[in-house]
DNA sequence: AATGAATGAGTTTTCATTCAT
DNA sequence: TATGAATGAAAACTCATTCAT
């Protein structure tokens, strides 16, 4: 539904000069930045037009109004981030394997992105499109993390639980330690230790040994 | 002018009009069903006094401004929860069991408070006294988790693991779950599966087997 | 209209307990302090209410709104300044003398009132009955300095001019130099300054030195 | 990006919607004539957009509030007089004369303007950038009168009397003929009175035979 | 009668969106 | 097309006045 992100490498044919090519993607990026940092509510159209170098008649002529900006930038967002899980799960590793590289990606993510989603999930009696979609996009998500503990399960590496349950613990549990981190707390420590208490939790005997024997987890 | 000797020292013969008994926890309530429901921003003082049935002007006598509003409303609930919890907790029971009480009573409260501290999480470059404030009270809550599985440590029921960030994980997971229920889903078997994945995370053979045997918790 | 400011001598017959008996005044006391030192606009009933010691309920039985107890405030003050006027031109002094007398007693009165009457002849196209009653007691106070002035001339000490004019002029020098002093200007030399002036402006031969001679002006 | 070389150095080509061509000017003649005939509290935003015919939008983005946008008008005003008085003093005429000129266009600028002012003489304890500017503007006004007094005491024309204080008394002269005039009152007739009240009061003989003399002073 | 709690109409200001160039 | 000026609906808050005790 939304345009491709990333310039592809070969321009399909345009008819009519595109408008500034890029710039579409230059506001998203801007807005991203901004958008990442404050809240919603906190963010002004005229912050991104200054943060994006763009006037704001432009700014309305790609984005028709602040939350369609807003839910764009949502959506690249979430959407990138699937695309690197899948990536990182479209391997041969064991399943279990995979729930420590989705949880490093993951929170690397959202390291520098701790106010995304701020205003996603509010009001839920308003059924907009926006609100749809992006159920779709964060279902999107989440069923890569859920496929993977699927397999996980047939593989016996995880316990039969309910694995759509599963996969909020473990969103959850991300964004809980990622909020309330401290400054001296690092990534690396932090997936570590997600993974351990999430792979114990739900991992078969031979689902936890897979991960803890790979990688030394470093506190 | 001086008081009649007859009344008590302490219920001092207040003059003229007395203030409706209550007043402020009227407020308070519809305040908090008002919060709970909507986000900060989409919530207007006209909503708030509508649902009290108050004056404006009464309302503002009570809260200054709708911020201080909003965080009596979120202190006042996030201290009832914490004093539910210390009960919850003080008891003779194995820390481990206490674990599944805790997980139980917060889960309760927040399932019809979805959209709690929506606004809290925000902008914490702000440092207001009310930031500050908020942090003792969060500080306060989480603190009664961490010291029930510091505990637990001490009974060889979890393992010797970070408690700081074991309590923002299982914090994160109610969250998680909570947030994203399904109409389906049941508050018991949701405090189950979180019980049962966080302490496989981190409990010890003991404090695992504490808690399974003792399955069946009801409110 | 108004009832007698000063507590007669003798308590007229009184049926039925009078309220609190000199409350009206000591409202009225504590309300001029108040509106000589800020604007009405900038006062507000509650610091009434403070500076009066009284509750509100009982300032709104004695006048019943804002407006009515400023102007009462006005009136009385000018009602005050008025008679002191009288009783310094009720004397066998010549008519260029008591202009001296005049000038300081007002500009004595407005000494710490700098703010009165902020709000008067404001909004001509309200005709109230109060900006009515306003021009009665202002008009009282000028036509004691006019007959002064209307004396001086018959006595040849004053030139044959408007004395209506004159009047004003006068009653604008004394604001003018009382809004605009430095806080080194003493009020006998601003005093000894404005009759100076306005009388070498109005004075005959006669009455120039008449006020002269007199009292030696110090600057 | 960079402007084109053929256009002049200073109008730089604007982009976007050029800035309504003496807007802000527009506003502040609408402001003025609001400001002039009633009291600021009594002056609303929307009388000044209705006024001006523009959008309150537009209003806050020239005049960021409401009492900026009254000191601007202020300021304009006394700024615009002080010019004024200024040309009218930059003659060759015996400075005797020239109070005459500044008495006449002091009085014709309030003609209409009976009301301004009336914040601005309020509530000194507060010192706000405001309050400062303004008695940098009233002191510049002042200025030009002194200095004429001052010329005229060097040219033996008036007496060797504080010009400060006189200077004052003259603009207190005609703040009261012109705040409480009749309909009747014919500006040149006031304009005469005060000259003739006040030269009379602070000239020499010289002064006064030289403002006398030359009596019928038109616009 | 006296008091202070309760009230709500009225005002300033913001900011997403539209529009003229 | 791109730009920034112009717009006005909406929202927080104040304070003179009323009312229950």
């Amino acid at each position: 539904m939304s345009p491709p992100l990333s310039q592809p490498a070969f321009p399909r044919p345009r008819r009519g000069r595109p408008p500034t090519p890029g710039l579409r993607d230059r506001i998203l990026r801007a807005a991203e930045t901004i958008f990442a940092r404050r809240d919603y509510h906190e963010v002004q159209m005229d912050d991104v037009v200054e943060a994006c170098g763009v006037g704001k008649g432009t700014l309305y002529r790609y984005f028709p109004s602040k939350q369609r900006l807003y839910f764009a930038v949502m959506f690249d967002g979430i959407q990138r981030l699937r695309v690197e899980l899948e990536a990182a799960v479209g391997t041969e590793e064991p399943p279990a394997q995979k729930v420590h590289r989705i949880v490093h990606r993951t929170l690397a993510f959202f390291w520098d992105r701790r106010f995304f989603f701020s205003l996603i999930h509010r009001s839920e009696h308003k059924s907009t499109g926006e609100a749809r979609e992006w159920l779709r996009y964060r279902g999107a998500l989440s069923r890569v993390i859920r496929e993977t503990l699927d397999a996980a399960v047939a593989a016996g590496q995880v316990r039969r639980i309910d694995t759509r349950i599963a996969t909020e613990m473990l969103l959850g549990m991300m964004r809980g330690v990622n909020r309330y981190r401290t400054d001296d707390d690092r990534l690396d420590a932090l997936v570590a230790a997600v993974v351990d208490v999430f792979m114990g939790g739900v991992g078969t005997q031979t689902g936890r040994r897979i991960v803890a024997e790979r990688r030394p987890v470093r506190a």
